[in-house]
DNA sequence: TTTTAGCGATAAATCGTTTTAGTTTCCAGT
DNA sequence: ACTGGAAACTAAAACGATTTATCGCTAAAA
């Protein structure tokens, strides 16, 4: 079974491989009007199937990218994924999404396999500690973007979110409303866009002449968080509004909102930086921050494509603006 | 750049590419102590990364399958899809997720795209069109597993959800709460999830005694959706409760609620059949039918493992049951 | 001393294409 | 009739691994 292959279609054909393979690759200048007929009728009653692989060996190309996706369980990860794969379907080009889960040695070792099978190019959300194998890659003149996180001192194709220029709008925002004791929520800060927003929040406080508590900054695993919240809400002086820094953060937050019996937009303000699905069904006021996702994997997968196809970049490094809602 | 080969090796090392080869593959046995050492330093040295097309073409196996969701948006799909991925990392299998968008003629090309590239095997939630390719491949004993939908008369494995039957306690539940106007809205009845739980629905009413009311049908494609329910809410018997058969169409409900300002839990029930991300913040009161995704794609992913391997399967069909909340 | 056995290593065929460098055919133009 | 050259087609060498059959060698068995 699957096994006829371009000699026995050669055969069948009465032609030589060749000739077969020019057929397949549509170079129709090359034969006769006859012998592309016979061809045509050895394949279809051959019921053959050319065979990518062997391809691939030959042309070095494989007609493949890969994803790797810092974490999946990010909606805003899934979002620019999909971007990417509408973007390759186009060109036929399929996509193999990895997740690294937050850990650079998987990260490693999906880079280097995903380069193992050849793949034409990748596009990585960077964890911050595979510098040398990013250098290596980009050094070398292989395709690659980043996404989402910077990666300091690379000249390489990158697309990211003005972290802090909308926290810190966001944050302008609440005191706007006459928010004084705003608590920022986030994972440890080992991440640029993690710190990025930090840097939007202690701006904003700082502008509006507010001083910093470090109390109301609570960084934490998410395991961790709801408990040093009920720290944070235990003490004196009661946050009346919390910016979860993320997706995670924003779900942790709002369980600690529901088992706290807080009612929102009345006791509390909550702005989350992330797209979050369906969020449009919930009640509660809540604000957010979305990333314009579609957008910067479309851009993410246009500079991979360009990169592939051999183009040089003129513009590497894209900064998309997120907007409050 | 990148084309240090196992010839290089070899050279650089003092043995034959045989013996590379078999370093490679981890046979230790059939070198000496010495020959290994010089191997790894020749690897070492040049940075040899093996090319996993190459081995491929001779190995006939890809270590790559695919999935071919019948529609992405629905969250079910991505979850069946993660578990999938989840379980083939164990085993350095790479997986390639294709959208059909429910459209034949693409679901079509994908299967051959995937196959020309050699995948090991398939997942398929099928779209209702392609009957003798699925038959072709199955007959082939190409490895496949369908998910979600069922393939009528076909001897392939399948993972699907007792779609009729959790229907039919979630509407029983509905009467027993004294519910006797249900709607019941559904997508064009044109795949076997969506009929086999309008089975559900019609039996629960026969065996309550209830008369099956046609306009509480309401089938349409999601677009249209709204304007259908508009109408219905128009007439003389309202609804006091909806059963939603999917997540789209859970959305377009929930927007018809939304804008005619229905209030949930008081004026009407909602009962979604599908998996909603974040569902349990809503405070609306809403019931839910939940698959176990999860589990879902773990089985299929060990069924179409088990295939590769080229056991076979005992079990070939599983119904997994759905469960109220 | 000869045979046997097994270890360590290798040459060469193979996988199914693409591509280069020809070769043959055929016909128009001189 | 001969030539030049396009048109039509082909043989064979890649591509980079795996695998089979085999070989030389040494040490143990006969």
């Amino acid at each position: 079974m699957e096994k006829v292959t371009m000699a026995d279609v050669a055969k069948e054909a009465g032609v030589s491989k060749s000739t077969v393979s020019q057929f397949l690759n549509k170079r129709y200048e090359y034969m006769g009007e006859k012998t592309r007929r016979k061809i045509e009728a050895a394949i279809e009653k051959l019921g053959y199937q050319p065979n990518y692989i062997a391809r691939s060996l030959k042309q070095k190309r494989t007609s493949m990218v890969g994803i790797i996706v810092a974490n999946i369980v990010h909606h805003f990860s899934t979002e620019v994924s999909r971007a990417i794969e509408d973007f390759f379907h186009m060109y036929d080009v399929h996509v193999i999404v990895c997740n690294a889960d937050d850990d650079p040695k998987k990260e490693k070792r999906y880079i280097e396999m995903l380069r193992a099978k050849q793949v034409d190019g990748l596009i990585i959300f960077p964890s911050e500690h595979n510098h040398e194998l990013y250098e290596s890659m980009v050094k070398e003149g292989y395709p690659v973007v980043f996404v989402d996180r910077k990666v300091e001192s690379l000249d390489a194709c990158s697309v990211i979110t003005d972290n802090t220029e909308s926290t810190y709008r966001a944050i302008m925002n609440l005191i706007e409303k006459g928010h004084r004791n705003i608590a920022f929520a986030v994972q440890p800060l080992t991440v640029s866009p993690r710190i990025d927003r930090l840097k939007g929040y202690k701006k904003a406080l700082k502008d509006a002449g507010l001083e910093i508590n470090p109390d109301y900054i609570v960084e934490a695993d998410i395991p961790e968080l709801k408990w040093k919240l009920g720290q944070l809400f235990s003490s004196a002086k009661k946050p009346t509004a919390i910016f979860a820094a993320n997706e995670r953060v924003f779900l942790a937050v709002m369980e600690f909102i529901k088992e706290r019996e807080i009612k929102l937009g009345k006791e509390m303000e909550l702005i989350v930086f992330d797209n979050i699905p369906f969020v449009h069904l919930l009640e509660a006021p809540i604000s957010y921050i979305i990333h314009p996702a579609y957008e910067m994997g479309k851009k993410a997968a246009e500079l991979l494509y360009e990169q592939i196809q051999g183009e040089d970049i003129a513009e590497k490094k894209f900064i998309f603006p997120s907007r409050l809602v």
